[in-house]
DNA sequence: CTGTTAGCGCATTCAA
DNA sequence: TTGAATGCGCTAACAG
C-alpha cells in the first residue's frame, strides 16, 4: 500500500492541514518543512491524484483529439504538446479520430467522461457540432491547426492563404509563368492554401489553368499520381506547388522515378518540412510551419484557460510561416 | 454542476447502494432499473471517475510510453492500442521518450504519479532499470516490439531473427548471391534482424562480406546514404535487405535518384509495409509485421493483467511475420 | 502558522 | 434484493 498523508502525519506529528498546505505550496515553518520533506522521502509518499481531484474537481489531465495519430504532422505536434503539459504536471489522454466526424464527437464525450480539465483538438470536422458536450460541461477547448467558425474556441494556427501566397511570390520572383498546384480539396487548410495560391497568381496576371489544378485527398498517392499526370502533359508546367507534406513526398517520388529531374525539368515548392529535406536531393524549397511554437502555444493556452477560468471572447493565434530556400526551384528570371 | 448519484437517489427514491449496484452491473428489480435509467437520462448523469477511483483504487487509465511518437510505427500501434482501451472504458496517457533512457524512466514515474492501472512500453532502453518504479508499485507492464531480458514483464513482439531469415530465404530462392544489408545497429530489433539475416546467408554458404554490412542509426538518412554507397561500389550487390521502414524509404529514394533502377539493377527487400507500397514503383517486396494484431494484443494483455492481478511468470507473445511479394526482387535463378 | 472538522462522490460492508 | 452507514485520501473552511 502506498503511503498516505496520514502516514506523514504520524511520522511528523503535524496535522493533515499543515501537510496539505505544504504539498500545495503554502507557507510552513522551516523546521516543519524539513520534517515533512524527510517523511515524504522516507515513506516514498506521492499525492493520490484521484483523492485530490475529488476535492478540487480537477484531474490535471488534458484530452487531445487528433485527426490522425499516424501522421507525422500530428505526431510532432503531440510531442511538443506533451512536453509542455508534462512539465506542468498535466497528463494527456490521446484519442484518434481517423478523420471521422462521428469518432471526433465520441472522443470529446469520452474526455468528458474521463473528467479532463481541458481539451485540445486537431480537428477533422468542419462543423462545430462535435464540441457540444464540451460546451455543455463548460470545458475549455483549444483548436490547433484549423479554426472552426462559430465554435467560440481559442485557436492556434497559421494563415494558410498567406503561406500559399509566399509560395506563389517565390515562383513569380523566379520567373515561373506556367505553374501548377497539387492540393487537398477535402480539408479546410488545403482549400485555403489553394485559394491563396490562385489569388496571388491571378493578381500577378498569371491565373492557373484548370488542368494545372490538381484536387484530391491528403495523401502521398494523390501527390504521386498528380505529379505523374502533370509530367505527362505536352505543355508541362515549369513549377508545382505541393500544399502539404504527404503531397510533397508523393510528388518528389514521382519526379525521381520519371525521366525528368528537379529542378532542371520541373521546379517544386513544398509544404511542411518535417523530415524530407534531410533526405531528398536536391534540397527542397519549402513553406514551413512553426511546429514547435504551434504545439507549445496550444498547450500553454489550454493550461491558461483551465487555470484562469477565462471566459473572454475567443482568440485566434495566427503564427507566421516562412520559406526555407533550397534548390528545388529553378531561377528562370 | 454535474449530477451525482445523490440526485438519482432523490429522483428515484432508491438508496445509494442500489443505484451503485446498478451502475456496476449488479442485479436490480426491473422496475427499479427502469427508474434509474430514466433518472440517468433526465439528469444526464455520468459516474465521477475520480470518486470511483478513490474507492476502488483504479483509475481506468493505462500509461503508454513510446520511443518516438513521431514515427509511423508507433503511431499505428497507438491507433490500435487506443481503440481497444477506449472500447473497454480505459483511457491512455501517452508519453514520448524520444529514444532517451532517462526520459523513459521519468515517463514511468509520471505514470505512477498519475495512478495508472497498467503500463505499455514500446521501449528504447535495453536495460530493465527504467521499470523499477513500476515494479515497486506493483503496476503491471507489457512490453511491445522489444523484450527486455530479466524484466519479468509480458511482451508482445515478432521473432526478428526469423523474420530476417524469411527475407534471406527469399533472396536465396531468387538466385541472389551478392547480398547486402542496411540495418540499425543502435537497437535490439535491428541487431536481431542483422543476426538472423547473416546466419541464414552463412548457412546457405553465402556469408555477407563486411563491406555489404551497413550499420548505422534507425533513420531515412542512413538508408539513403548506405544505398548510395552500395551503388557506387565497383562490385555492386545484386540485392539489399533494408531492415526497417525508415531505412527502406531512404534506400528507395536513393535508388530512384540514381541512374540505376529497381529491380533491374538492384533488388530490394524491405521491412514494415506501413505506406510505402501504395506509392513506390515497383511495388515493394516486404517483410511485414502484424501491426494491428500487435497493438490489439498488447492492449488486451494489459487489460487482462490489470483485471486478473495475474502474477504468473511473464509470457512472451511472439507473432508471425510474413512476406508480401511485390516486384522489387529480380529473379536471377 | 497550525490544528480540527467536514465533505468531495462513490463502492462496499452488514443488516434487514 | 435493498438500505444505512462507513471510509477511500485529500483540500478547504474556520478557529486558534
Amino acid at each position: 500500500m502506498p503511503a498516505t498523508i496520514r502516514d506523514i502525519k504520524d511520522q511528523t506529528g503535524l496535522s493533515l492541514a499543515t501537510i496539505s498546505k505544504y504539498l500545495n505550496g503554502g507557507n510552513v515553518l522551516p523546521e516543519n518543512k524539513v520534517k515533512i520533506e524527510r517523511a515524504i522521502n522516507d515513506l516514498d509518499y506521492q499525492v493520490n491524484e484521484m483523492a485530490r481531484g475529488l476535492v478540487t474537481n480537477m484531474s490535471r489531465t488534458v484530452g487531445v483529439s487528433v485527426h490522425d495519430i499516424g501522421s507525422l504532422f500530428c505526431g510532432i505536434l503531440l510531442r511538443y504538446i506533451g512536453d509542455v503539459l508534462k512539465n506542468n504536471g498535466y497528463s494527456m489522454i490521446i484519442c484518434d479520430s481517423r478523420d471521422d466526424a462521428k469518432r471526433e464527437e465520441e472522443n470529446i464525450e469520452f474526455f468528458i467522461k474521463k473528467n479532463v480539465d481541458g481539451i485540445i483538438v486537431i480537428p477533422s470536422s468542419q462543423s462545430k457540432d462535435f464540441l457540444k458536450s464540451a460546451k455543455k460541461n463548460n470545458i475549455p477547448v483549444v483548436l490547433l491547426d484549423r479554426s472552426i467558425t462559430g465554435s467560440g474556441c481559442d485557436c492556434v494556427r497559421i494563415d494558410n492563404r498567406a503561406a500559399a501566397s509566399l509560395a506563389a511570390a517565390l515562383l513569380i520572383d523566379n520567373g515561373h509563368k506556367a505553374n501548377a498546384i497539387i492540393y487537398s480539396s477535402v480539408e479546410y487548410t488545403g482549400i485555403e492554401r489553394y485559394k491563396g495560391f490562385l489569388e496571388t497568381m491571378s493578381d500577378a496576371g498569371m491565373p492557373i489553368p484548370e488542368e494545372f489544378q490538381m484536387a484530391g485527398t491528403h495523401s502521398i498517392e494523390h501527390g504521386y499520381r498528380s505529379m505523374n499526370e502533370l509530367l505527362s502533359k505536352k505543355n508541362r508546367p515549369t513549377a508545382v506547388f505541393t500544399t502539404n507534406y504527404e503531397l510533397t513526398l508523393g510528388a518528389v517520388m514521382a519526379v525521381n522515378e520519371s525521366k525528368y529531374s528537379c529542378p532542371d525539368d520541373i521546379s517544386i515548392i513544398g509544404f511542411d518540412n518535417l523530415i524530407l529535406s534531410h533526405v531528398v536531393q536536391p534540397k527542397m524549397t519549402m513553406v514551413v510551419q512553426p511546429m514547435k511554437e504551434m504545439g507549445e502555444k496550444a498547450a500553454q493556452l489550454i493550461l491558461f484557460k483551465i487555470k484562469s477560468k477565462d471566459k473572454d471572447s475567443p482568440m485566434e493565434y495566427v503564427l507566421n510561416t516562412s520559406i526555407e530556400v533550397g534548390n528545388s526551384v529553378l531561377n528562370l528570371a
